[in-house]
DNA sequence: ATGGTTTTTACTGCGTC
DNA sequence: GACGCGGTAAAAACCAT
């Protein structure tokens, strides 16, 4: 078992969204179209065709709150200074005493307090500019490793950032917080991305990302839904090159039985992989249990099982279909 | 720390190509 | 015989308590 909250009701999507939805019963008014979240293609269920290939219209940001809203948003000035003047870093010193040796007035060493006291922070400001910097190289190698889009990439470096503003990264390797940055982005987003998927492109092990990323979700205050079968359906079929027909026939397997409960608990990828199992074997396309395990991340047993039970609260049995 | 649930690992038998 | 599939037992992983 992975990730056992239950939450199976979609969260309400942005504005674009929506723009994408209308574009889709525009092309194929029998709403038949599935998204491949990979490819970023819109294919037809039915033929199996690529009807087009669409950019995603979302901001690469998502405000939660209103603030975050005001300092997500990139029109208008910077509202974190990054700090240019290398000669600003000059520290002051803390004798309350000028040049000459001459005491302060009360005045001046007030402001010279203040004039500290924001010094410390912009210095603060810079290290973690740098660090981010460097996280930023990494986190664009991975993702380009991991054919992320825009969004997620964008929505994982605001992760890492407030990570690194609570001092979360200190004592852990950059790359580890990066890679869980990464893995909580893509979920929020809709397109998970597996640990072992991961952690395969990186030094770190999907225990050590697993953890980082439970410590993000604690320390940041997320909350991510459970993630959606389905959403896994399209890569594993797109990667057995399986058409839009066989993709649609999983995803409806998935709708039909997630309200059965079988759900709950399971490892979602487990899940996918044996609605796209018998999806592929229902169009005559068969692929093996060992092809469709090893591409969605899990194993051969776990396909059967998830599959024995699917059969049989579908009834499916596979001398019907040839 | 412990227990309960799930996945993984490893191994076996059976049928087919 | 190799391969696909189904099953099982024990180990490991995970979550909750």
């Amino acid at each position: 078992m992975y990730f056992n909250e239950d939450n199976p009701e979609k969260e309400n999507l942005g504005e674009s969204e929506k723009k994408i939805e209308s574009l889709e019963e525009k092309i194929c008014p029998d709403g038949s179209i599935i998204y491949d979240n990979v490819t970023g293609e819109m294919i037809c269920s039915s033929t199996g065709e690529v009807v087009s290939r669409i950019i995603d219209y979302r901001q690469e940001w998502r405000a939660f709150t209103p603030e975050e809203r005001e300092k997500r948003s990139r029109t208008g000035g910077p509202l974190t200074p990054v700090m240019h003047d290398q000669g600003f870093m000059t520290s002051i010193d803390y004798v309350d005493r000028d040049a000459s040796g001459k005491k302060l007035s009360p005045r001046r060493r007030y402001e010279a307090r203040k004039l500290r006291k924001y010094q410390a922070k912009a210095r603060m400001q810079i290290s973690i500019e740098r660090n981010l910097a460097l996280a930023i190289d990494e986190l664009e190698k991975l993702s380009e490793a991991l054919n992320l889009s825009k969004a997620v990439k964008q929505r994982a470096t605001e992760i890492y950032r407030r990570a690194i503003e609570k001092g979360m990264v200190r004592g852990r390797s950059t790359e580890n917080v990066v890679a869980a940055a990464i893995y909580l982005a893509s979920r929020e987003l809709g397109v998970p991305r597996m640990l072992d998927e991961i952690a395969k492109h990186t030094n770190c092990s999907r225990k050590d990302i697993a953890r980082c990323y439970r410590l993000l979700l604690r320390e940041l205050n997320l909350k991510v839904s459970s993630v959606d079968p389905a959403d896994f359906v399209p890569r594993i079929a797109h990667a057995l090159g399986l058409g839009g027909a066989v993709m649609k026939e999983a995803i409806d397997i998935i709708n039909t039985v997630r309200s059965l409960g079988i759900t709950s608990g399971k490892d979602p990828a487990g899940l996918a992989a044996a609605a796209v199992y018998i999806a592929a074997l229902k169009h005559g396309e068969r692929r093996t249990q060992k092809e469709i395990a090893q591409v969605a991340g899990v194993t051969e047993v776990t396909v059967r099982n998830r599959y024995r039970e699917l059969a049989t609260v579908l009834g499916f049995r596979e001398e019907e279909v040839v």
